[in-house]
DNA sequence: CGATTCTTTGAAAACAGTCAATCTGTGTGG
DNA sequence: CCACACAGATTGACTGTTTTCAAAGAATCG
C-alpha cells in the first residue's frame, strides 16, 4: 500500500529515488481497526502518520466531556498532534479510526534523522506546515463569521468526499453545532 | 527603536552580532498613524513586518462588509499575510493601526536573502510558524466550543494587555461575537 | 466645545440548543 | 435468515442565548 505515498511524494516534492528508499527503509505499516486509538489524551504524541487507505478523526474533549473534532483525515493527508509532537508535553487531543485504516508510521527520532538527511524532504514538511496554518485561519475565519447554514454549505464544497464519509453528527462536531441543527438546516436548503 | 527587535531576537534565537548587524541592514523603519492602512484586501503582500511600538489589526471583510478580526499585534509581533506572501496572490485582508505604531520592514526578497545567509534566522522562522500554527488551532478549538462568555474569559486571560488597548467591539469581532453581546455579557460576569 | 467613536441598554425577533421520542439502516449472533 | 441491538438521523416542542434594531449615554480627539 505504500504506493498511495509514493504516488503522493512524487506529486507534492521532488525526492529521489535513492531518497524514496531510505525514507520506506525507516516506516512501518500498521493496520488500525475502526474504533481504535493511535492516540488519548494525556500520553505523549511520538510518531509522524501517512494515511494510505481509511479515515481517521482528531477531536478535543470539552470541560463537559463533549467532542470537539479538529480534524478529519483520510487518504494522502498526515494526522497527528505537532503540539505534543513539539514540545513533548501530553496531548490533549484523540486520535481514532473511523474506518478500518491503513498507516505509514516513522518514529519522531527516524522522522528527524531523515529531516537531516534529506533537505527536500525538509523543505516539503515546511510548505506543509506552512499550508497546514493557511488552512487553520481560513477555518477560524468561517468559524467567527460564518452562519451555520454557510459553514455546512462550505463544509460540503471543500470537503464533500468526507461529508460522505463520516457520519453526520461528526460532520456537525467540526462545524461547532449540533447534530439537530446540522439535520434541520440541511433539509430546510434541500426544500429550496 | 531598534532595540526592541534586538531584544527579541537576544531572547528567542542565537542570532550572533554580525548577522543581527545583516538584518538590521537591510531593514526599513516605518511610522504608521493611527487608521492609516498597511495593507488592503486585493493587494499582494510582499513584506515581513515587526513591531517596535504600537498596535495594529488584521481583518478580513464577511459578503455582508462585516469586518472580522484574525488578529491584534502588539511590540514583539509579527503581522503579515502569509498565504498571500508565499502564493503571491491577492490578499484577503486589511491590516490597519490602532495606534500610532512603528515597524521594522523588510522586502520578501532581502528577507529570502536572509534566510539563506543565515540558518538560525531560518530555523527560527520555521519555530515560528509552528507556534502559530498550534494558537491556530487552539483558536479553532475555543471558537467551536466555548460559550461566549468562556470565549471572553479565556481572551481577558490571554490577552489581557490587548484587552486594555483595543475597543471592546473589536475584541467581539475578533471572538465572533456582538459588541452587544460582549457588554452584557461583561457586566453580567461583574455583577457575580 | 463639537464631532466622532465607542459603549451600553431595551425590546423584539431570529436562531441554535436541549430534551425526548421516533425512525432508519446496519451488522451480529442465535 | 431472522431478530435484536445499536449507532445514527430526524422530528417536535420548548428553552435559552444571541442578534438585530434603535436610541441614548460616555469617552475621546481635534
Amino acid at each position: 500500500m505504500s504506493e498511495v505515498f509514493k504516488k503522493y511524494l512524487a506529486e507534492k516534492s521532488i525526492i529521489n529515488e535513492d531518497e524514496f528508499k531510505l525514507i520506506m527503509s525507516l516506516s512501518t505499516l500498521k493496520n488500525i481497526k475502526r474504533r481504535e486509538y493511535l492516540l488519548k489524551e494525556g500520553s505523549v504524541w511520538k510518531l509522524n502518520v501517512f494515511i494510505c487507505k481509511g479515515c481517521l478523526r482528531l477531536y478535543r474533549k470539552s470541560n463537559d466531556g463533549t467532542e470537539n473534532i479538529m480534524q478529519f483525515a483520510i487518504e494522502s493527508w498526515w494526522i497527528g498532534d505537532r503540539e505534543s509532537l513539539t514540545t513533548g508535553l501530553p496531548s490533549k487531543c484523540n486520535i481514532d479510526a473511523l474506518e478500518d485504516t491503513e498507516v505509514l508510521i516513522w518514529t519522531k527520532d527516524d522522522y528527524d534523522y531523515l529531516l537531516s538527511k534529506i533537505p527536500e524532504l525538509r523543505a516539503f514538511k515546511e510548505r506543509l506546515l506552512a499550508r497546514s496554518f493557511d488552512s487553520s485561519q481560513n477555518r477560524v475565519h468561517t468559524a467567527i463569521s460564518f452562519t451555520a447554514e454557510e459553514k455546512i454549505q462550505k463544509f460540503k464544497d471543500d470537503y464533500s468526499e468526507i461529508y460522505n464519509r463520516v457520519p453526520l453528527h461528526m460532520v456537525a462536531s467540526y462545524l461547532g453545532i449540533t447534530r439537530e441543527t446540522l439535520s434541520r438546516i440541511t433539509n430546510r436548503i434541500e426544500k429550496k
